[in-house]
RNA sequence: GGGUGUGUAGCUCAGGUGGUUAGAGCGUUACGUUGACAUCGUAAAGGUCACAAGUUCGAGUCUUGUCACACCCACCA
């Protein structure tokens, strides 16, 4: 027997345990079932459970939970990422508030510290999922820096080098001066901000009054200069092309040469050319071979290649006192407010820097062609289809992709030096000193590269890496290329691109067939969550209070393709009234004896309510069925919703109470199996969403072979029975519409279910009449007039008729009734006055087709004969 | 500057291929229930479907334009 209320704080705790001891969660690529496999979008190692995450894996466990019972052999392959920037810095703060620094550790005792933290904190997302009720098979869990992987990344890396994929090259890319490293483009914020364009002069050599005005942002980088560029075709330059002009205060000469980069209608029409610290002025530095100054250092702050007074400083302190000095030598010519962005580090928030380096990049040009090609030949499908059009935005302007970056926690680069800088890329140490030893006859010695990857090129390889490549294993022949990947919209060129690019190029195949996009979570107001608004909602807190059924079904009703889901307190708290809901009409089958019956057959009921059901359960069940396979998630648990509340608490269950104590027992004993089975479909229907709730129920409505989530997809659809759904569907219709006079009546639903006892008679007019006898009994009529065929025409019949009796009965307010009248005539008069103008109208009649004009007569008719009715009414009224 | 969306009840959103009194949930109000319901049930109020023009017998739905908001990308001497 049920308990009072479903406990879910000690109750999913103990069913997932259960799961994972019976092995549910496992994948079995033995068997000859289809496959089916997602691969989890992996966590920060370090990390905790936010509500994104809540959202992407609560739909990600639905489609698993669901291809389960569909009969597929499915792997969800769990595992977390190592999250270079994030988590270094997680663990250099800690080391903050010891005092220490990473530097004062040395990269070798850094590194180990990490490892002890990941050891030690690593778990705590996997158990957060978990209590969400994430059926991934964790006897797979990867990490991306787990040997296998490191193995994967290093040959990925080695291969891609020797096919000339990976280059080094000595490029401005954006620097992290906190950080210490290169970052790449998308992990550059850009900041609106108003800044101030600057004007100043600078002479032309040779000449005491002739001068160039140049603007710029950043009049400090001017010592970094070595060249203004103008414009061939400006005249007002064009004379000066080839002469020289003088840096002021540093007295360097630099040419004035003319570029296309010079557009005459902007600024001066004269721009300085700072090659090393803007990414513009790089290429113009390279079309003319302009010598490359670097003004600052790691830091960012300027360094020896500026005078003295400046050096240490940071760009923006030196700014004032550079224009100061300007303003002395009388070049400064004006400044005037100016819109810009600013770019920020995405983790660190400080202000990146165009920074001349070494790095190593990713040639995209080709493996970005056979990953935008993949998507518009459709080979890979977007859910929803418009995200196709950002990617191939991007795709189509794709950079070459930085992925080296000056950390210590990440995969280092299997890169070794010569003494005289040779390169040797090679999987292992040991294979590159036997290349070197080769290379130079002799017995040397390398240092290897420090820099590590960029987090997402092993990221990059995770739809492969985890199934076991490079070996050959049996999960990579069985589940790749993986089902779908389901994800936010928001990592879709950091990761969902480089996943298509590096998993082309490895497998020479698409990694996912699928990918479905969903949006971002927002707080109840549909703002964003942010640490700065304190509006963060914590998924743990919300399953701790509510339960995890009933977070992931708050999620679960929004989340259509794309779009974005708000959370909050009410909103979870209507689902765990929802379970609730269902936790009681359970309770209420077994005070009911309604027993599950193996033998029962859905296609031997007789009664016609039974049958109506029935056919709703299956069909429901092939609805639901069709929301998931299209990634509709919000269609999918709505139409749960509603049903088991809707269809089987409010009408079945009520309806069903006057035969359950009613004298034929044999309809009673008919619906209370039915009601059992229903019960049963119903858990299915709804464990994808709400697993926990529904594996309860389950266990405790019947002695059962197997747990709810082994049980496979209600499938009835051979039972559908038009004839009995039409004639239930027609009287709930009827029902439905008299609902308002039942409230002044205060009719039982004993009386409303009544009505549907007589609807044992097969034939629509038999069950009419039936009703009909029963309807006047509960308006205390002697007769009533219900003629029409068609259920909406007599819905509002019965309406009008039922309201002409209740005066006469009695049991309302007359004069509130009469004013009620009123206001119904009222409305149906002004709809009257519609269709008779509507069916006046020639155009109408000879263009719209003729079922339109029927269906209109008719209703014209019946509204007509409506008002008549009330008119009736209120005149008795009057009379009384 | 380029792109992608969004604008329907107080709030959050549904409203295939145009078809007639525009729906749901939450919230509000009223009444009822505590014998399945840490609640539930029944109902009421609340909408010139952002605005304008157009196509059409007929537009929330299609076309064009305008406005507002959101997000993404790029540029910014």
């Amino acid at each position: 027997m049920l308990e009072k209320n479903f406990n879910h704080q000690e109750k999913e705790k103990q069913i997932y345990q259960k799961w994972e001891q019976m092995e549910l969660f496992k994948a079995h690529p033995e068997s000859n079932k289809p496959p089916f496999c997602i691969v989890i979008p992996p966590p920060n190692v370090t990390g905790v459970l936010h509500m994104g995450h809540a959202l992407d894996d609560s739909l990600q466990d639905v489609l698993c939970r669901y291809k389960r019972m569909q009969g597929f052999d499915v792997l969800w392959q769990p595992g977390t990422d190592h999250a270079g920037i994030a988590t270094q810095i997680v663990v250099e703060k800690m080391l903050a508030k010891e005092g220490i620094s990473r530097h004062d550790l040395g990269r070798e005792k850094f590194v180990e510290r990490v490892w002890e933290w990941k050891n030690q904190s690593g778990g705590q997302i996997i158990n957060q999922l978990k209590a969400l009720g994430a059926s991934c098979d964790w006897s797979r869990e990867r990490f991306t820096m787990d040997e296998g992987l490191s193995a994967a990344v290093r040959k990925i890396f080695v291969k891609m080098y020797k096919d000339g994929l990976i280059y080094k090259d000595k490029r401005l890319v954006n620097w992290d001066s906190k950080l210490q490293t290169a970052v790449s483009d998308l992990e550059v914020i850009q900041k609106e901000a108003i800044g101030k364009m600057w004007y100043m002069n600078y002479p032309v050599e040779g000449t005491t009054n002739q001068f160039i005005t140049v603007a710029t942002t950043r009049p400090e980088t001017f010592f970094g200069d070595t060249a203004v560029a103008v414009s061939d075709k400006d005249e007002r330059y064009k004379d000066l092309i080839g002469k020289n002009v003088i840096l002021p205060i540093i007295n360097r000469a630099i040419p004035i040469i003319a570029d296309e980069h010079a557009d005459p209608e902007k600024g001066t029409g004269a721009v300085k050319i700072t090659p090393a610290h803007d990414f513009n002025d790089f290429e113009v530095g390279k079309r003319h071979h302009l010598e490359m100054i670097n003004i600052l250092d790691t830091y960012g702050r300027l360094n020896e290649n500026v005078p003295e007074e400046f050096q240490g400083m940071d760009p923006l302190t030196a700014r004032p006192l550079v224009l100061a000095k300007i303003k002395e030598l009388g070049l400064y010519v004006k400044e005037e407010d100016n819109p810009m962005t600013i770019p920020y580090g995405e983790r660190t928030g400080v202000i990146i820097e165009p920074y001349l380096t070494d790095q190593w990049f990713v040639d995209t040009r080709e493996i970005g062609r056979k990953a935008l090609e993949a998507v518009e030949n459709g080979s890979v499908k977007m859910y929803p289809e418009n995200m196709k059009n950002t990617y191939y935005e991007w795709m189509r302007n794709l950079q070459p992709w930085c992925i080296s970056r000056q950390l210590w926690w990440g995969h280092q680069v299997p890169v070794w030096y010569g003494p005289d800088g040779k390169i040797f890329c090679e999987e292992t140490e040991e294979e590159a000193y036997a290349k070197a030893q080769e290379f130079y006859g002799k017995d040397i010695s390398l240092t290897r590269d420090t820099d590590v990857l960029d987090t997402w090129f092993s990221s990059g390889l995770w739809a492969f890496s985890t199934l076991g490549w490079p070996e050959e294993t049996i999960y990579l022949k069985k589940y790749y290329p993986t089902s779908v990947l389901i994800t936010g919209f928001d990592i879709i060129f950091f990761w969902v691109a480089r996943m298509m690019m590096m998993s082309l190029y490895a497998m020479k195949e698409i990694p996912f067939k699928e990918v479905c996009f969903h949006g971002l979570v927002r707080d109840e107001k549909g703002q964003k969550m942010s640490k700065s608004k304190n509006n963060g909602i914590d998924p743990l807190v919300m399953i701790e209070k509510y339960g995890a059924d009933a977070l992931r079904m708050a999620l679960l009703v929004q989340a259509g393709t794309g779009r974005d889901v708000l959370i909050g307190d009410s909103r979870v708290e209507t689902y765990r009234n929802f379970a609730t809901k269902i936790w009681n009409a359970a309770k209420f089958t077994q005070l009911n004896n309604c027993v599950v019956d193996p033998a029962f057959n859905p296609k031997s009921v007789q009664l016609p309510l039974n049958k109506w059901l029935i056919s709703k359960v299956a069909k429901t069940a092939d609805s639901i069925s069709k929301s998931i396979e299209e990634y509709q998630f919000n269609d999918a648990s709505n139409t749960v919703y509603h049903f088991a509340w809707g269809t089987f608490c409010d009408w079945y269950l009520e309806l069903t109470k006057p035969i359950l104590n009613g004298s034929d027992t044999r309809a009673a004993d008919e619906t209370r199996k039915t009601t059992a089975w229903a019960l049963d479909q119903i858990l299915k229907m709804m464990h994808p969403f709400m697993p926990f709730i529904t594996e309860e129920i389950w266990a405790n409505t019947a002695e059962r072979s197997e747990m709810l989530m082994a049980t496979s997809w209600p499938k009835y659809m051979d039972c559908v029975d038009e004839v009995a759904e039409k004639q239930i569907d027609f009287l709930i219709g009827m029902i439905s519409s008299i609902r308002s006079v039942r409230v002044e009546m205060n009719v039982p639903p004993s009386i409303k279910a009544q009505l549907l006892i007589k609807d044992a008679q097969e034939n629509e007019a038999d069950l009419i009449r039936s009703n009909q006898i029963l309807l006047s009994q509960l308006a205390r009529l002697e007769s009533i007039d219900f003629v029409n065929e068609s259920p909406k025409g007599s819905v509002q019949k019965i309406f009008g008729t039922i309201t002409l009796a209740l005066p006469l009965a009695g049991l309302i307010d007359v004069a509130a009734e009469k004013e009620r009248l009123m206001k119904e005539r009222e409305k149906l008069a002004s709809y009257l006055k519609g269709l008779d103008a509507k069916l006046s109208n020639e155009a109408f009649v000879s263009k719209a087709p003729a079922n339109i004009i029927a269906d209109q007569r008719q209703k014209q008719a019946e509204t007509r004969s409506s008002i008549e009715k009330i008119d009736e009414a209120y005149n008795r009224l009057a009379d009384l």
